[in-house]
Order: C-alpha cells, then sequence, then structure tokens
DNA sequence: TATTAACAATAACACTGTTATAGAAAATTT
DNA sequence: AAATTTTCTATAACAGTGTTATTGTTAATA
C-alpha cells in the first residue's frame, strides 16, 4: 500500500511538471513573439516564469535544450498553417494554397521563422533528429505532389525532390523577405512569389497543367 | 611650411589609418572564416590583431560597424564571383552559370552568406543603405535579365522583378542547404537548383526558350 | 523523530559588448 | 628648448550572457 501511495504521488507530481513545462514554454513562446529572439535568455525567463535560472536547467538541461522545443513548437506551428488548408477544386491549387499558408505563417510568426531557418539564436543549432522532424511536418505538401505523380516510376523520390525544389522557392521568397530585401518592382512580394510557383508547377507538375 | 608639414603628415597616418583598417579587416575576416560567426568578438579580435578593444571603437564605433564592413565585403566577394562568370554561348546559359556561380559563393563562404542572409550575429542587422548596397551586386544577373527582355514594355521593373524571384529561388536553395535540409531523394541539391531554374526561366523568359 | 535524499536559490565563473578613467605620447604654444 | 595642451590608448569597470558549484532548505524514508 504504501509503495502504491508513493507511485501514485509521483505520478501526479510527474503530471505536475509536464503542466509546468508547458506553462514555462508558453511564456518563452510569448517572449519569443513579443521581445523578440533577443529576450530568449535563460535569467529573463526564469524572472518571467518566477524561478531561478537552475530550474530551468534541471527541465530542460541547457538553452539548446529550450530552445528545442521552441523549433519543435514552430514546426507543429506550421504543419497545423498547412493542415488548415483545405482541398477545394483541384491539386494545383490546393499546391498553391499550401505554399501561401507556408508563407503566412513565416509573416505572421517571424521569430519563430527565424529560430527555425535563420539562426536567429546564436547558441542554438537543431539537431539532427530535429531536423527531421522538421521536414515532416511538410508531408502535406508532399503528399499532394505525390498525388499529382502516382503514375510515374519512383514517384516517392521523385515527389520528395519536387518537394524539396517548392520549398526552396517558398524559403526562399519568405527568407529575402523577412531579411529585409525589398523588390524594386511594384509587385508585391505575394504575388512574385506566385509567379515563381505557377512556373515551377507548369513545367514540373504537366500532368495536372490543364487541371 | 610647418602647417604644409602637418597636414602631409597627416596625409601619411590617414594612408597608416587606412591600411591598418585594411588590415584589421582582413584579421577579421579570417577569423570568421576560420573560426566561425561566434568567434567574431571584440575582445578576440583585438588580441589578435595585438590592440585594445578601444582602438576598434575608434575606428568601427562599435561592433555593428565592424560587422557592417564583413557584410559589405561579403556582398563585394559575391559580386566578383558572378563577374568571373564569363559569357559563353547564350543569355540562358550565362544566366544558370550566374546562378551556379552564386550558389558556389554561398557554399565556399558559408560564414559570410550566413552574416548576409542568415542571422549568424545576433547583434547584427544591416542598415538599410547596406542591404541597397548589397541588391546592387546582382547587377549582373538584372542586366542579363535585361537584355532577355528588351522588347517588352517596362522592362526595367519587369527585369528587376524576374531577377528578384530568380534570386529567391537561388537563395532559397542555398539557405535549406547551409541550415542543414537534406533532401531526402538522390539528387543533388545543385541538380535540383537546375530543375528549378530551367522551370523558371523557361516560363519567364520564354523568348529565349530556343536558344 | 532522526536520517537521508532530492531540490532550488544564491553566488560565482568565464564569457560578451561597451565605456569611463587614467596615464602616456605627441603636437602645439610660449 | 620648455611648458602646455591636445590626442590617443590601455586598463579596468559595468551590465549583460550561459552555465554550474555551493549551500541551505524542503520533502521522503527509516
Amino acid at each position: 500500500m504504501k509503495a502504491n501511495k508513493v507511485t501514485n504521488f509521483r505520478v501526479v507530481r510527474e503530471k505536475h511538471q509536464q503542466e509546468l513545462r508547458r506553462g514555462i514554454l508558453d511564456d518563452v513562446s510569448n517572449l519569443l513573439v513579443q521581445k523578440g529572439p533577443n529576450a530568449i535568455t535563460m535569467r529573463r525567463i526564469a524572472d518571467t516564469v518566477g524561478c531561478s535560472t537552475t530550474i530551468l536547467y534541471t527541465m530542460f538541461r541547457n538553452k539548446q535544450g529550450l530552445v528545442d522545443e521552441l523549433y519543435l513548437r514552430g514546426f507543429e506551428l506550421l504543419r497545423q498553417s498547412l493542415a488548415a488548408v483545405s482541398y477545394v477544386d483541384d491539386l494545383r491549387n490546393y499546391i498553391y494554397a499550401l505554399c501561401l499558408s507556408y508563407r503566412d505563417f513565416a509573416l505572421a510568426n517571424p521569430t519563430y521563422y527565424s529560430i527555425m531557418f535563420l539562426k536567429a539564436i546564436a547558441e542554438y543549432t537543431p539537431s539532427e533528429a530535429n531536423l527531421k522532424l522538421g521536414q515532416a511536418s511538410l508531408e502535406l505538401l508532399v503528399q499532394a505532389i505525390r498525388d499529382c505523380i502516382t503514375d510515374q516510376p519512383e514517384a516517392e523520390e521523385e515527389a520528395w525532390e519536387i518537394a524539396r525544389i517548392i520549398w526552396a522557392t517558398v524559403h526562399g521568397h519568405v527568407g529575402l523577405e523577412l531579411t529585409g530585401y525589398a523588390n524594386y518592382s511594384k509587385a508585391s512580394s505575394q504575388q512574385m512569389l506566385e509567379r515563381a510557383l505557377q512556373a515551377l508547377v507548369n513545367e514540373l507538375l504537366p500532368t495536372i497543367d490543364q487541371g
């Protein structure tokens, strides 16, 4: 009975720990969004949360571990952005919508995007495992492309390759936009991205040209 | 005479200052390339150069000012990379070569590229003026595109727009490559970039399709 | 209740960018 | 040529960073 009691308590405390952990991450996330990546310091986090830095280190090992969670959160948000895109008429427009949703996410969450792709926190570089987890967030895009080329041989590899090409293009446009490199023409950044996407889809996914 | 002497001396000293300045920047550049962006600290620079930090502050105002120079150096190196590309057969291949040269520069100088486009040094964000100076390094690409569409109305704006689109694509591919996002297919990063470029040129510069 | 184990706050270490202080060197004036 | 002023630069400090050893407190066990 005693042992049972103890384990029960431990379970409860464990639960508490997880809630606390999530609470802290919420605070850190707010800090990130409102004050920017430079505000992510261990002392400041400890202050806002109301604990000492020691706790942060026992819970997250170090700053890398803490930012790891932000990194994964960012990709989860990105995944949700893509998942919120509803398939309307055809694959072609669906792919466009996914890419624009990607852009919207980046512009709406520039601080997250900076962590994910622009090395905004110098002390942080994602682990190999997290890089892969990140890429998995693009699964919906890959699936859409897969659906376009089911007839082709080696469709799986080809789908990933095309997805990667499209991804790189969207990322490039968004990246320049976020880094401040303006365009000299009247066209908006979104319009230019759309032009690029149309070109890519026309050439790389000709099967849905007359969609 | 005395006044003349003094000014002469001042001129010489001014010259010395400029040499010194360039020498320091060379050292900092080496530090950047060999030890990475994190090694760019004022104390470390002062140590390698053999002076106190005070001098760095009087010469470059602050770290921002010092990195500004690295930033401009990076774009100058990029410009030289592009300038080294010789026009061989036709505009189409010339544009491809420019883009691949851009990529080569980025891969050969990842630390410079990080400063220019990723936020590798947290304390640094380029000024509006430097952003424009940076973009000017792409003039050769813009000119090549201009040559393709001279017949079009508003060719100037259109040239910049297409250049920007192509730039974003190259930047995106390179960016993902440098940030560690691998591709799941067998195709090399260069091959995927080439596929993307072909698609873009086919669609955006149709006048040279049958080049 | 006494002892042991887990925990967390404080303060320290080695860094960072930046600057005020103080002292040395050079240029000017007498 | 001597005295004064100006210019410069090295030192040391301030406020901040990530991280951790020390120390005291709290909770779990015997």
